[in-house]
DNA sequence: CCCATACTTAAGTATGTGCTTAACAATCAG
DNA sequence: CTGATTGTTAAGCACATACTTAAGTATGGG
């Protein structure tokens, strides 16, 4: 998988300025509306009793951590997603608890057994 | 997917609480540490150059929204973690991006065939 | 040219976050 | 009981974040 190539622009680490774009809930329906599709500024502005100003910031934050792509044609400026950086996030998740549950599935299997001596077949 | 009893005491949306506290690269790597088996807060600690007060703030950070659950016996505090909240936020992600890798595949699928009425069959 | 549209820039403010140090429990071993 | 281990609480500080308003720029229609 060659996932590792991030553009963040944020000088931190690339995991960094991903979640904390998603921490925001109004950043997090800018995400999911525009997985329906491309939209301009003003359109993502429509939703939410918020100046543009502080919508324009949050799409800063969006595209400068990769999670959004824009370019301004004529006045109209088209924002459109970028699923490669949320699946970045996705992967870095699933990679975490995949071995926690593994973990927890032995320990359930071996409460379950009945028999005290049950080595599991070699899994460490 | 009974994945909605999150536990969290942020006041916050559960969302914003996880990924709040997924954007801290020190309570990441606790994450990551955690997902290896439980810990105790010292051993928690051992890998970074910060102040037990620290350490202790981010494992309430990540204890308050249901990312880690933590128990104290005797003197000692084990942390363990919590594999179903970090399945939530994934979920939310997985969620978000499928519909616009739908998207692209669909439009790639149509930019790539060269006869020009290809209706593909309708999945709106 | 003129004006509305669609942003953009700059500056300021209130609140939140991630640390610190200092002092305070609570448990266990000898 | 004494003292070392393991954590906890409180207070404070530096910086970041999420807005705001006010003013500016650039494009496109009539």
């Amino acid at each position: 998988m060659l996932n590792n190539q991030q553009a963040d622009h944020s000088g931190r680490a690339p995991l960094d300025s991903v979640f904390q774009a998603l921490t925001d809930p109004t950043r997090r329906a800018m995400i999911v509306r525009l997985c329906q599709g491309p939209a301009s500024v003003s359109d993502l502005a429509a939703p939410f009793a918020m100046s543009l100003p502080a919508i324009v910031q949050h799409l800063q934050v969006l595209e400068n951590c990769g999670l959004i792509h824009t370019e301004k044609i004529g006045r109209v400026r088209s924002c459109s997603i970028v699923p490669a950086t949320l699946r970045f996030a996705e992967n870095w998740l699933a990679a975490c608890r995949t071995p926690a549950e593994r973990r927890m599935d032995r320990l359930e299997a071996f409460l379950e057994s009945d028999d005290p001596s049950n080595p599991q077949p070699e899994d460490n």
